[in-house]
DNA sequence: GTCTATATAGTGATAGAC
DNA sequence: GTCTATCACTATATAGAC
């Protein structure tokens, strides 16, 4: 089974960048070391240093991959789905999901990422274009489904996306600490609201009364 | 000027408390070291030893002391204002803005904190009570704003205050990477529709149809 | 004078760099 | 693998309050 060194190479940064993800995410950037993420790939710190130049490097790399690839993921599931409560529940659903395999959650690394971007501007703006490319995506997909559905937006598609994914943060941010506090039907409604429909719920109340403040 | 022994204690404790949030905030927990804070609040690594037997102990406390206080702060200026718009927008700007004085931020010092919690189940466990009573106190703000106002409320308070509280932070989080990408007219919009109310803006869109998807 | 809050001066361990 | 810096933490000393 001859491999190319150009194979090896690959596999050796896919695993030095995999076993960043999982390690930054349960313990934070700061708390490893660059052995240890060595350690995790089955390589060598010399490994690191030649791929990455450094922790910080291996930092960003994992950041692009990160940016690539997470988007996807996350409005997959969205854009597959038919019925509307569904899709937003399975958007949720991934924020909230742990990952079993590893102890991390796409959460954890979401904010440990976010928060080195809010001290870093080297880090700040391709997570910034991340963050973009989600909204536009989310607000392609949230348009397309208000023209099909009949039902007009309350505001443009790319605010209501801003929205959108900022319940769906916020939410799963509480809900990592008090998950019986963060009910998934209560944020699907929150997201109904959001898009301008009424509940199909069998608890529906009293009908809206457009009163100002 | 003589002062007591409890009153020197009392000062090297709110100052080495205070130089933590600031740092912790800016830099993070681990990138901190105990002899920099120390430094900070112009004592000794020794003096931190003793109040808070280490760098760990230093971040509960700040946790206690930012727990009690900043749940008042952030709903202060709601359960003050009388304009709904404005209260709204007063939530948005709380978190949002930046400490000039000091170069951090209250967001910031949040998901420090969140991150920590979400890794550590002794930080997790005030980190949840303090959420949950800032739900609480804003659940029985909506409520009086809702009776007041004669607009019924779409959910529970209490589900309308984690969606709001979701929306803020969801949206806080977006908003720094890209502060253009995230207006706080949309955000106060967005909440207004998880209150179940129309906007009064010059741009009011056409009316809302209650159609399902 | 006694007590104790705070300061000083270290210890061993471990980090990142090369 | 080695080197240097720095970490969290501690043992001991000093100084200020009663």
């Amino acid at each position: 089974m001859a491999r190319t060194q150009d194979q090896r190479r690959a596999e050796t940064r896919a695993r030095l960048i995999d076993a960043a993800a999982d390690l930054f995410a349960r313990k934070g950037f700061h708390a490893v070391s660059a052995e240890a993420v060595a350690d995790a790939a089955d390589r060598t710190t010399g490994a690191l240093y030649n791929h990455f130049g450094g922790k910080e490097g291996l930092l960003l790399a994992l950041l692009e991959v990160w940016k690539d690839q997470t988007a996807a993921e996350l409005l997959a599931g969205f854009e597959e789905i038919t019925e509307l409560d569904d899709r937003l529940a399975a958007l949720f659903q991934a924020l909230t999901r742990t990952d079993e395999d590893r102890g991390a959650s796409w959460l954890l690394l979401e904010l440990e990422l976010w928060l080195h971007g809010a001290r870093d501007p080297a880090i700040a703006e391709p997570l910034a274009r991340r963050y973009a490319d989600i909204r536009a995506r989310l607000a392609g997909g949230l348009s397309d489904w208000a023209e099909t559905a009949g039902v007009p937006l309350r505001r443009s598609p790319e605010r209501t996306a801003t929205a959108v994914l900022g319940v769906l943060i916020g939410c799963a941010v509480q809900h990592r600490l008090d998950p019986l506090a963060v009910e998934e039907r209560a944020v699907v409604e929150s997201l109904r609201d959001l898009l301008g429909l009424p509940w199909d719920g069998p608890d529906h109340p009293e009908p809206l009364e457009l009163l100002d403040s």
